[in-house]
DNA sequence: ATTATTATTTCGATTAATCTAAATATTTTA
DNA sequence: TAAAATATTTAGATTAATCGAAATAATAAT
């Protein structure tokens, strides 16, 4: 059984790796949990006894297969949770992960199931990211920025770029969230402003900024 | 801060001393707690050095009025999570507890003052255990076993002594739970067994056993 | 009033998680 | 390629929580 710490690190390991895909160094790993890079040495050493992460030293620490299952148990444990906050306790999107970081750590399958279940079995958490089935297998959907798509496309908002209060306050306002639909209709060749037309109703022009950094389904 | 373990602590306390009124002598805790007594001694001192109970060596231990509030704080957190997972995920009662124990060491007001409007301000938890609020005040109900009520009586459920899975399979079957509505219509002289009516609908005979376990509020 | 029994505390260790400071390895730069 | 800079690990402590064994205090029995 792993500790909240070691469930900590092992997501952070996953993150930071890029779900596997590269070494992580000791000192990304201790700037992402706070602690002094010594702090990290011993951990990666206990992971790796447990055989969660496969490591040789100065080499960065590598997450197992092991260690990869069990990071994204955890991180569908937060993501539910966040669901759960936002859908049924009207959390704001800054007051989650507080609290998720905390709720992620309950061990017991069946509180799970049967969230999960309550919940309606969803597939996304409130900031479009995918959560894992119980076998840590991700359907991740493309994401592609508005920047990036051509006029005419018509999809839904699955996500958005960084979460600045600021970003967050004027998606707000124009009536932007996760799971509206929104039409490309037109974009400005000199600067790469967007028309975009949101859920049918009202279109507005959106900065080349705001285009990179909200996110579209593929399909 | 207190850590989970001082909580749980403060709250076997709690409960032991049956709400501060005696002293709880070590190995009663040591017990309840499931450590050896050396640790709850360690424990003790810890406490007492952070003001939440009152402590000499070998007298006892007395809960102060901090850790009163302390205590009742998470009995609080402790009984909302036990309406939650009863009310909105259908566990059983002989589930709760495990769960019910890790949940109430989450640290987040936003989270219990959302859940606890999330689930309408319940007042009592499915076992009738009364929820104190904000402040640690509890609004404790006299609850009285059928076997002293007189006949005539008709009142709720309020609550149930012990908690053995027989017994609350044989009130599932009979169709008694918290919140029923009993009215004791008559009462065997020669050895205490009693007829009930059960929601104005079916009446049936109760063992005098039975009499004593099912609790009725006063009102 | 001794003695025996029981309860409690102290002592000395262990494990998890953390830190600072010092040592060592790796990488960069000149 | 040797020195300088950076990254990482080791060494040695600390705190929380636990334990078994030994010492001591309190209580009960003779
Ligand atoms: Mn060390
Ligand atoms: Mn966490
Ligand atoms: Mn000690
Ligand atoms: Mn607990």
């Amino acid at each position: 059984m792993l500790s909240f710490v070691e469930e900590n690190y092992l997501k952070a390991i996953y993150h930071l790796s890029e779900a596997g895909k590269r070494p992580v160094n000791t000192n990304a790993l201790a700037e992402e949990m706070k602690t002094a890079p010594a702090s990290v040495s011993d951990m990666i050493k206990r992971l790796s006894e447990k055989r969660m992460v496969d490591y040789q030293k100065y080499r960065g620490v590598n997450i197992s297969e092991k260690g990869k299952i069990k990071a994204l148990h955890v991180i569908r444990q937060h993501r539910i949770w966040k669901v759960f906050l936002v859908e049924k306790l009207n959390f704001q999107w800054d007051q989650l992960d507080e609290v998720a970081e905390q709720l992620e750590h309950i061990k017991s399958p069946l509180l799970f199931q049967r969230l999960d279940e309550f919940l309606g079995f969803p597939k996304f958490d409130p900031h479009g990211d995918p959560i894992p089935d119980e076998n840590g297998q991700l359907i991740e959907k493309r994401k592609d920025p508005i920047a990036q798509l051509p006029v005419g496309t018509a999809s839904i908002v699955v996500g958005v770029n960084g979460s600045s209060a600021s970003f967050l306050k004027y998606l707000d306002k124009v009536g932007i969230s996760i799971g509206t639909r929104l039409q490309i209709v037109d974009r400005m060749e000199f600067d790469g402003s967007v028309d975009i037309t949101i859920d049918g109703k009202k279109t507005i022009t959106i900065s080349p900024t705001v285009a990179e950094n909200i996110l579209l389904s593929e399909a």
